[in-house]
DNA sequence: ATCTTTTTTGAGTGATCACTCAAATGTGAG
DNA sequence: CTCACATTTGAGTGATCACTCAAAAAAGAT
């Protein structure tokens, strides 16, 4: 049936998140695009319509692995709170490595309000779907009998993705150390807390 | 003594803020700038050199003004440590009203960090001053009374920072109304609470 | 092999980018 | 009024932007 695809598709997104993530929208050239994808301009069109929709493609996927990776480290959590407090933990000591720590959702919501709301309509909304899984998490917690009954898990999944949020900008910034170790706590702890304060 | 200059320094700087604050770096062109500034291209160039050094020395009056605005509130303030959390309320309250909602310094650090080093680099500088005004509120209230001793006024500030970058994120969301009202209380109750602790 | 269909190629599109500079314009000094 | 000099002007610079499309290349069907 005639010749096939010679690029890989998710390899060629998994590459575009890379880019976008590290360089944002506006800062990645086609240039750029061609170089890691390693495809010509005319394959990237044909691929994927437009800049604006491989940048669409590669945000929905980024927030679906971002979604599997919290939901993965939450079935292995000893119980719902340990496992979000956990979580907050582990996204401070995975960060050495990586060259860029705001999420990519993140910067897309800042870098486009202003100018590409087809852009951050969806990061805005992938946003809210991750407060969601959030409040899933707490939610689970309450059920397990850590959070009093009377607890809203709205407002706690609102501050808990404000934490995740901080952590991933002081991590942008540089925060290394035993200063981060203090960071982490201080915004882990609240949360850790709550399952006692339930006992007690 | 020759022509004098027909355009006013401050008001073109306080223009090229609202628009670099606006879009970002990256997307603002200097057609929005012309516009912006109401200067041609070849004036603009002659006051402020390049698009780069407008940028930075917008950035540059643009933290003199936050500070300015933080000391202002703090000298205003019943103790320092209400000062703190009314800064939080305030900012909060002063939202609705404005256009972009996360500060200049924190947008330039996401959006360029990867991108334009000589840009991302007084980002973060400016960002530690800031931090160090807040140590510095945490200082006055250890000297007031209302921490203890040994209090850590440094991991204190880094806290309060956070809490502010969360809460201007979440105001770039949206968030608004009694959501709003709710979050700004976990925001600032911990600190507030310090002096409540503080004096038991 | 040949045909059919799909994909890849890469030079080229007009638009826009940040930026320049010779000429025009404005202003105080003499 | 004229001169000296700083500032403003805006058409124009080459570079790069996102994007296109006719031609070449590849692969299954016959």
């Amino acid at each position: 049936m005639t010749r096939l695809p010679a690029y890989d598709r998710d390899a060629a997104l998994e590459a575009a998140i890379r880019l976008f993530w590290s360089k944002g929208y506006h800062a990645t050239s086609l240039k750029d695009l061609e170089a890691a994808l390693n495809m010509r301009p005319g394959s990237i069109y044909a691929a994927f319509k437009s800049k604006q929709a491989l940048f669409l493609a590669a945000m929905e996927r980024y927030f679906e692995k971002m979604q599997a990776g919290f939901r993965a480290h939450m079935a292995k959590a000893d119980s719902p709170l340990t496992g979000l407090a956990g979580f907050l933990r582990a996204y401070a000591e995975g960060a050495p490595g990586t060259r860029v720590h705001a999420c990519l959702l993140l910067k897309t919501l800042l870098e486009a309000t202003a100018t590409d709301s087809e852009i951050s309509g969806p990061a805005r909304d992938y946003l809210d779907r991750m407060k969601g899984e959030f409040e899933t998490g707490f939610a689970a917690a309450k059920a397990a009998g850590d959070l009093p009954e009377a607890a809203d898990t709205a407002r706690l999944a609102r501050r808990y993705q404000a934490a995740l949020t901080a952590l991933q900008i002081e991590l942008q910034r540089g925060l290394a150390g035993a200063e981060l170790a203090d960071f982490v706590d201080d915004l882990a702890a609240p949360f850790e807390q709550l399952a006692a304060e339930t006992a007690a």
